[in-house]
DNA sequence: GTGTTTGTTATCAA
DNA sequence: CTTGATAACAAACA
């Protein structure tokens, strides 16, 4: 579940390493992944250079030589870029299963191959991710509509964050995941942050006091930052934890946690239901 | 076969 | 018009 820190890894990763990189053949195992033309896709990606990669949210977009193109990615849940130096991955996985390091495997959907042989694999088990070529104006035109404040910049003011929050009665944790309000924050980071905060999920935000807006405002950053600070939170769904997972899942306070005590004063985490996604949250110290 | 998993959007309701 | 709640999507697994 590529959320703001995990998408801003990749990011950076791949921007070190394929950028003026140029693609010389792409390979679409699955149609559905393009949501461009396909005839078009590949015509325009096809001897292009990666310029720059940029990210909005949990969007990556690639910035193309080519004259008003860029490339975006979305990974959405289950969404991999992984690109691999001869048979070495170098970049961008933001999973540690062995079967993942056998490129391609049955879930890539497309293959971006560079002229000096490296590939760049994107992989979705559920096809919920997709790729679009753009222009500027339609670029410009998805950002402004769907993408809120920007967490980790000099958008991100006190005075932007309390305006989110006028003439709204939803639950925190629904108003933290509207990405067109604040973007980035997804399920895991959503429950971290109202860890961090020390409130309820579930409570409705015309329900916080000032002192609790202060704290979600400053836990935002903190979480965020310090997630990306240890390469996102490598989430395994499967039941198999052993070895070294890496990353920030040692770190995380309340995600998946339930069942289990509560890191800062042992009560058991508990897990519910809340703007229709599992949510976690210890009892005693959020409230 | 059933329920659960989540990022985003569509749809309907207030 | 705005906001919000919920279903739907897709695929895999327990």
């Amino acid at each position: 579940m590529p959320e703001l820190p995990e998408v801003e890894t990749i990011r950076k990763d791949l921007n070190s390493r394929i950028v003026d990189n140029k693609i010389v053949d792409i390979l679409v195992k699955d149609q559905r992944i393009i949501k461009t033309s396909f005839r078009n896709f590949k015509e325009i990606l096809k001897n292009s250079k990666i310029k720059e990669i940029k990210r909005r949210g949990k969007l990556l977009i690639f910035v193309l030589d080519k004259k008003d193109k860029y490339l975006l990615i979305h990974l959405k849940m289950t969404g991999q870029l992984i690109y691999k130096i001869k048979d070495r991955i170098v970049a961008g996985g933001h999973s540690e299963k062995k079967t993942d390091f056998d490129l391609p495997n049955k879930f890539t959907k497309v293959v971006f191959t560079f002229s000096d042989k490296s590939k760049l694999f994107f992989n979705d088990m559920r096809v919920f991710g997709y790729m679009k070529i753009t222009g500027k104006d339609e670029l410009d035109e998805i950002l402004k509509k769907g993408f809120g404040i920007e967490p980790l910049t000099k958008d991100f003011t006190w005075d932007n964050f309390l305006k989110l929050f006028k003439n709204r009665k939803t639950s925190i944790k629904a108003l933290l995941m509207n990405q067109k309000l604040i973007a980035g924050i997804g399920n895991i980071y959503a429950d971290e942050v109202c860890f961090c905060a020390g409130v309820r999920p579930s409570r409705g935000v015309d329900k916080l006091n000032e002192k609790e807006f202060k704290k979600i405002f400053g836990c935002i950053e903190k979480v965020l930052a310090l997630a990306i600070k240890h390469r996102g939170t490598t989430f395994n769904h499967y039941t198999d934890g052993d070895g070294n997972k890496g990353g920030f899942v040692k770190y995380l306070k309340v995600f998946q946690r339930n069942g289990q005590k509560c890191k800062k004063c042992g009560s058991v985490i508990k897990k519910i239901k809340v703007a229709g996604r599992g949510t976690h949250y210890c009892p005693k110290c959020q409230k």
